[in-house]
RNA sequence: GGUCCGGUAGCUCAGUUGGAUAGAGCAUCAGCCUUCUAAGCUGAGGGUCAUUGGUUCGAAUCCAAUCCGGAUCACCA
């Protein structure tokens, strides 16, 4: 049990039992001792003056001098300023506490607790490469599904890929057009750029061909419907949905393209899918709903025969479920993939990565659910995310300004080898050595960094802060990491590993208290981070473990310590705050090198 | 215009179920490598927590109004 609250419980027992008066978790706070007065844990007396009708120095005096006197394995001493109880933990439990944990490199782990969580990510289009907005959206969703699994849940992963729709067909045509039967092979490069690059092509004709209309006297509206290339794209995207064979076999040759392109990226990063849906799989799944609900008369259809459900009862307006050519829009094939996937997977709780300029279509998914009457309405959580902003503004593809993700991670990892050559330690390892090296360290450095702010958060990307090694950064973790076990292997050379057997700690330094306790905080954290769904919690806490540990490195020797009993307990922190760096890191997708 | 989100140090961010003198990192300045990896450590300066009012023992945190920034309100996905 956490020290918060096993001291809640304590106190409230003692209350129970000096004014016969039961007060609940919700009565009073248990803060962290601030480090200007003395103390480990502060129990705040105010909200408890009124009801026991007593002055706060009394009451902190009262209630102090019990826990002391019945809990005296747990606290060694007391102090009362104003209406702060400070509570000192007692150093035997303390360094039982890290016995204990030092044995069971679990953290905390929960046990299964059969909760059926699927978590869909990525989300990509399949006309161009994933750009650095992905990265954060892939980065958020496996960490989350990590988080959540080292919870206890059960967790699926999964990707919807935008496999089909007007922007694909955009660059089938720019390939027939341009590419002279050139494939991805044929000019050596990556799947998903290739096809990226006729998308661009596309764009670029389409802009010609409206600009020249304008010329000759059409309005904008005109010219943006009547170009060729636009016409002839509208006929494809027709084509495709009634299934003309050169047309089916030519959008999945250049899906195989991107998908293969996708897969490269994700293997690199180290992100994976249980399951992924196609949506051409799934874009006709809604209607059926949409049919049911009509005749329930939840919706209702317009003289153009478009079907409609009315949200104004819920803040919202009418939306449209279905064209009046009868084809299905976006909503309405979320409305039949939430329910396959409840459906298919028997979920208990279904969360969707997906950036918050989507915050409207998913209230708006969840309501017509609702009204639908699928029980399941309330189990969708849409998981946002900020944009990513660069410091120079928005990205926008059409300005050329988007940030592609395979760029960014060579950027990141040649950066972090100049680094190291800088630092003059690659002599130390060999070529093989050193590419691993590069990738734990380059990859580290931006999850880390797409990772420590608050996901619900916009954040800004900047370039220079990206690639740095310094403060609060996934490189500072890994060092204190690589220091740590460059200690271990040191005792562990002259046979010296640390024994927690029959050991008596006494007299700890206030930086062997102050880690031990923060070490205790870990277990918290990690479920916080699982109910708010957010992986900054543990980056946080990752970085200010290692600079505590930091602090304790410069001020204390490990291996030579003053005596046996320091170094086996030193030896013991320093294992602890190792397995917990490292844990802590594998949640955000960040490996540990074992030396840098 | 309606709805939603945000505004904390020069910059990027923590801190918000109300608690003690508001914290980090970067940048700036001053120190620390014969001693477990200096990708490190120690210290200094830097704040009207957007503004105003309210709630109370106590407000960056809750409420109201205002200002500023963003998202969204498609027979696009």
């Amino acid at each position: 049990m956490a020290f918060t609250t096993t001291i809640q419980s304590a106190a409230i027992e003692s209350l129970q039992e000096l004014y016969g008066l039961q007060f609940s978790e919700k009565d009073f706070q248990i803060n962290e001792t601030k480090p200007e007065f003395t103390g480990d844990y502060t129990i705040v007396l105010f909200a408890l003056v009124k009801t026991l009708k007593k002055s706060p120095e009394n009451l902190g005096k009262e209630l102090g001098e019990y826990l002391l006197k019945n809990y005296a394995d747990l606290f060694s001493s007391f102090n009362v300023i104003k209406g702060f109880l400070n509570l000192q933990i007692t150093e035997s439990e303390l360094t039982s506490l890290l016995e204990k944990n030092y044995n069971n490199k679990l953290f905390g782990k929960k046990p299964a607790n059969n909760k059926k969580v699927m978590v869909e990510y990525s989300s990509p289009n399949t006309n161009k490469p994933l750009h650095l907005g992905h990265l954060r959206n892939i980065f958020i969703g496996w960490s989350v599904a990590e988080i959540l699994k080292f919870n206890g849940n059960e967790v699926i992963k999964t990707a919807i890929v935008n496999d089909r729709g007007i922007h694909i067909c955009k660059s089938m045509i720019a390939w027939q057009m341009f590419a002279n039967g050139a494939t991805p092979e044929s000019t050596q490069q990556k799947g998903d750029h290739f096809v990226g690059e006729y998308y661009v092509k596309f764009n670029d004709k389409y802009k010609k061909e409206v600009e020249e209309l304008i010329q000759q006297g059409k309005t904008k509206e005109e010219a943006e419907k009547e170009a060729p290339i636009m016409k002839k794209t509208q006929q494809m995207l027709l084509d495709w949905e009634q299934g003309k064979p050169d047309v089916k076999e030519l959008w999945s040759t250049m899906n195989g393209w991107v998908y293969k392109g996708f897969d490269a990226t994700y293997h690199r990063i180290g992100s994976d899918f249980d399951h992924t849906f196609y949506e051409s799989n799934t874009y006709l799944l809604g209607k059926d709903f949409v049919y049911e609900g009509l005749k329930k008369n939840i919706l209702f259809k317009k003289e153009d025969g478009s079907v409609w459900i009315d949200l104004t009862d819920k803040g919202l307006d009418e939306k449209l479920v279905l064209r009046g050519d009868g084809t299905s829009v976006y909503i309405t094939q979320d409305i039949g993939l939430a329910k396959l996937k409840f459906e298919d997977y028997h979920l208990d709780k279904s969360i969707y990565v997906i950036g918050d300029e989507q915050l409207y279509h998913m209230k708006v998914l969840k309501e017509i659910v609702r009204k639908l009457g699928m029980p399941f309405a309330d189990n969708i959580f849409h998981l946002s995310y900020g944009m990513v902003e660069l410091t120079t503004g928005k990205m926008k593809s059409r300005e050329g300004t988007v940030v592609d993700a395979d760029d960014l991670i060579d950027e990141m990892v040649a950066v972090a080898a100049k680094h190291t050559e800088e630092l003059g330690k690659v002599k130390d390892f060999t070529v093989e050595e050193l590419k691993v090296l590069y990738e734990t360290l380059g990859l580290g450095a931006m999850k880390f960094y797409l990772l420590r702010v608050d996901p619900k958060k916009r954040m800004i990307f900047n370039p220079d802060e990206s690639i740095d090694f310094h403060g609060f950064t996934g490189s500072f973790v890994q060092y204190a990491y690589a220091r740590i076990q460059s200690i271990l292997k040191k005792a562990d050379d002259g046979k010296e590993s640390a024994n927690s057997e029959h050991l008596t700690f006494s007299k700890l330094l206030p930086l062997e208290r102050q880690l031990i306790l923060f070490l205790e905080k870990y277990s918290n954290t990690i479920e916080e981070a699982a109910s708010e769904m957010n992986p900054s919690i543990i980056a946080n806490y990752v970085f200010n473990l290692a600079k505590l540990y930091n602090s304790f490195y410069v001020e204390h020797s490990v291996i030579n310590a003053e005596n046996e009993e320091k170094k086996q307990l030193r030896l013991m922190i320093s294992v602890m705050t190792a397995n917990i760096i490292k844990n802590g890191l594998y949640l955000l997708g960040v490996k540990v090198p074992e030396r840098m």
